[in-house]
DNA sequence: CCGAGCCATAAGTAATGCTTATCGCTCGAC
DNA sequence: GTCGAGCGATAAGCATTACTTATGGCTCGG
């Protein structure tokens, strides 16, 4: 059963006259009598009386008629519903990404994205970047931001990974701290000092990690915090030292590394065999065009 | 957008597997890799994510999917309802005929078509023959039961005319009345009785003008009445003398006519052109086959 | 009674869609 | 790491479908 062929029964329905709707319809008249012959034949019904002049409806054919209209008319709707994804007037969209990803960099990217686009809905998911790739691997993610390298596992060429900013890491200092009001501070500054950390498993503890041992410094670990929010505010309370990314630290107080830079890169990882929706089209382009202020 | 590609794409997408959904329905694989195709490019969008190994649906076949399942389940119903008044499991009779047809004559047959066929549902009119006529070529009845001949204007052939039952009228007597107790009248005996009849312009009391006229009877009209059942209780108050069919006279107190026999034949008639629906066609084998009792 | 209008049918052709055969790719096992 | 199995896409050939033009039969109105 063709869905046109159930349109022009509702036309040569509306219309009563064979002729003239197969001409509205850009048919010959026979071809429209055999359409109506074959529809009538695949339900075992007359779907018309003809009566020589004109044709109308039978029982069954006015039964008919309302539910190939409805049927059609959802298709119709299903057509524009998967129409609106493409034109980016609807979808979702599932990121996922650390700390810093999701609360530093995604609102400054969605913001301009959301009022270009109302009607995409974001689902953001914040996680170490381990879980955030077995997400992405999985599909239940549709866009991961992690940190690289990725852990070898999940190398393989099931990931599609593009190379996006390169973060920083600076040191936060509370007010009364000596090293407070330098620029720049050195690994062996941190001897001895109390330092507050992200929780281990995190990608930014990982390089914390990876420079302390390098330099044989070994700071007095008091605190493994989540967020970046709760580690800006224990060490605003004095309580130790913190390591935050720079896009963190908009006032510009924290103190860049002075021996080698503190940076890893970031990336966007997408499952290679994942086609993307236009919305993610649209988005990857909004991320990949984003620069940090300043 | 063929029907069965969409069942077929619901098929798929339900398996995740086109070699596999392919054999279930009897296809090739790759006949169903070009319907889909063809589904993909006619929406303009992909459908399946293709990912070496199985499909997985993309979100726009997600958000189509469930359109595509709904018009197809709207369609099934469809050819059900459409079945359905096939197996006189449902849909409508549209009846109409004169006050002896639709009183005495209907409900006898109506009643076990009815326990028969309970999903069928009657729409019965009582009319004078001729607006019966001209309701059926108008197509607002599918079957009328009148009194022939019909009116020359609507003897032409676009009427379907089966001739039924020959009714015969009776003298109703009141009580005391010195007729009663005969079997028989003769037209005489209506000289200068009072008479209770049918309005003008019903079949029945035009027979009776036409006999009243051909042997010369002139009784005193006292009154004129739309039913049967107001005509037998005027004469059991003994206002008068009233014909009623003999239908209507189920315990036979009703006085034949001696002369001549006083009878009218009665007749299905339907509009040419109209091909019979399923339930029509039930109920007229019904009627030609009913027998008045006894 | 004739002509116009309308639907059904027939014959021929163009296009669609299926089948078989094969390729490229991915994944899992050895 | 390599090989084999499984899966989907593609190509070529063919059968079927569905359209076109031409024509017949029928009804209705002048």
């Amino acid at each position: 059963m063709e869905t046109d062929n159930l349109r022009n029964f509702l036309v040569l329905a509306q219309t009563g006259n064979m002729t003239r709707a197969a001409g509205r319809l850009n048919l010959t008249q026979p071809a429209l009598s055999g359409q109506v012959k074959k529809l009538e034949q695949s339900l075992g019904v007359a779907l018309f009386h003809r009566q020589g002049r004109g044709l109308a409806l039978t029982q069954a054919g006015e039964t008919f008629r309302r539910y190939a209209g409805d049927a059609l008319d959802l298709l119709a709707a299903g057509q524009e519903a998967v129409g609106s994804l493409g034109r980016l007037a609807s979808g979702t969209l599932a990121i996922g990404g650390g700390a810093t990803s999701t609360t530093c960099l995604l609102p400054a990217i969605i913001g301009p994205f959301h009022s270009r686009h109302p009607g995409i809905r974001f689902t953001i998911r914040e996680a170490p970047s381990r879980t955030i790739v077995e997400a992405v691997l999985a599909g239940d993610l549709d866009l991961g931001l992690v940190t690289l390298p990725l852990p070898a596992a999940a190398a393989g060429t099931r990931l599609l990974v593009e190379p996006w900013l390169v973060d920083e890491l600076v040191l936060l200092v509370p007010p009364a701290h000596p090293l407070r009001r330098r620029r720049r501070f050195h690994w062996r500054d941190l001897h001895n000092q109390p330092l507050i950390a992200f929780e281990s498993g995190s990608a930014v503890r990982q390089l914390l990690d990876r420079h302390l041992a390098e330099h044989a410094v070994a700071p007095a670990l008091v605190m493994e915090l989540r967020s970046i929010a709760s580690i800006t505010s224990m060490v605003a309370a004095g309580i130790g030292l913190g390591f935050v990314s720079r896009l963190a630290d908009p006032s510009g107080q924290g103190l860049r590394c002075g021996d080698r830079p503190l940076t890893r890169q970031l990336a966007l990882v997408e499952r290679r065999d994942r086609s993307r929706s236009s919305a993610l089209e649209a988005f990857r382009a909004s991320l990949l065009a984003w620069k940090p202020p300043g």
